[in-house]
DNA sequence: TTGCTCCTCACGTCACGTGAGGTGGC
DNA sequence: TTGCTCCTCACGTCACGTGAGGTGGC
């Protein structure tokens, strides 16, 4: 009794579409046809796409497959190969669902970088963005230092009012904003020597991480927020 | 100073490919361009960039970050489904890898069914074949109490005998290895009672197990060894 | 005639990668 | 002129899946 497609495929709990791709690709030979053309696959057929089942559940390419033909079945060596490929996959995907556990853990949004998950419910829009293109430019040891820092800050009253403060604030609501900002941001830099000389990511050239820096602050705060940086670190120049 | 899509890549961490395609596909806006036609990028598609590349490492699909949207951050109910999924493909990949160890361990060829790779180097083609058959024919005890009888089994000079009979063997010689194979095969399948009747494997039809394990032997065994079976079968039948 | 199975052929999926062919500034 | 970067557009990858359109036996 010859099988049709669907009752070999059903025998090796596989799909019809799956049995035509590997006779397309000259994996399982082509059987004899009855007069109208239906194809009649016998117990070798289902030999041959059990074995191809076989290798493609064990990671085994399809033209690796091909390649090694129906009699080699011993592939060794392309076996130790997929299970250092899986192996990194497994690793991979680990380290992923513990990224998940932890942002589901904490309720905590996804535009941050890796690792930023816990503790750090407090930030604004800006803050998330340029901790985004700062684990881009800073080592992760630097990145580490930073997410501490995070963790550690007390939202105080006068990074709220750094946050809101409009683009058309005056010059004395500026000033005196500064005044009080300088010994805040001078604390976080003592804390923090590093952000004086930010290193840069390995991949990027030093060029870049300068402008990177720049379109960064220009495109996050407004012009107002960069004025009262600006007159922070004029404050604190003068101080030292 | 605007950035090249290069330059924009390099800074992602990522490729001038992948750029394009996310522009392609409406994630990413597209910047202004320079008279000559060339992509200017500034720190917003950057950081846009980076929140892609984010959750697309999370595994959420380019489809998914699409129809979120820049400003939906927390898209928890769409991280535990996919949670869901890298752990069952975790669990996947670690019997793979579970299998294959297993395999080069015991250099064992892989047109064999899961979990027989140990301790039956001595089985021949025709063996492995109907093994494989086998394996979509019955339930995984049935398997594993088959995996115990392989094992157990010291492959005799009968069995060797039989597996090198020539199709054109002469009565004579058959009936005197049906003699001697009767007996192995009583006992086999004295201590397997569950050889008698094949419990059909879930998904499979009835109609269909029959036809498999006829066409299986007709095309796995030539007609002498077929017709030792058979005599076999009487032998046993007669004393029974 | 209706419903079911089988067939072939073309195109789609997913997230990009690989050229091909052309332009612009040094 | 050479070499380098940028651009667009078409097609390829991997292992199939999804129809479209047609045939054959009950």
């Amino acid at each position: 009794v010859p099988w049709s497609t669907r009752q070999l495929a059903e025998l090796a709990g596989t799909t019809v579409k799956t049995v035509r791709h590997y006779h397309s690709l000259g994996l399982l030979e082509v059987p004899a046809r009855t007069s109208n053309g239906y194809k009649q696959y016998d117990a070798g057929h289902l030999v041959r796409l059990l074995q191809i089942r076989r290798l493609s559940d064990l990671g085994v390419s399809l033209a690796q497959i091909a390649s090694m033909g129906a009699e080699d079945a011993e592939p060794g060596e392309a076996l130790r190969a997929i299970d250092e490929e899986i192996a990194a996959n497994i690793e991979r995907l680990r380290a992923v669902r513990a990224e998940i556990a932890s942002i589901v853990l904490h309720d905590s949004p996804t535009d941050l970088p890796a690792g930023f998950s816990e503790g750090v419910a407090e930030l604004s829009d800006a803050d998330r963005s340029i901790l985004l293109i700062y684990s881009r430019l800073f080592s992760s040891t630097a990145m580490e230092d930073l997410r501490e820092m995070v963790m550690d800050r007390h939202r105080t009253p006068v990074d709220a009012e750094f946050d809101a403060l409009p683009a058309d604030a005056d010059d004395e609501t500026k000033q005196a904003l500064a005044e009080r900002y300088a010994p805040h941001l001078l604390g976080v830099i003592e804390r923090h020597p590093w952000l004086k000389d930010p290193l840069a990511h390995a991949s990027t050239s030093a060029a870049l991480t300068g402008s990177v820096i720049g379109e960064a602050v220009d495109a996050l705060y407004n012009a107002a927020q960069i004025d009262v940086l600006a007159r922070s670190h004029r404050i604190i120049a003068d101080q030292g």
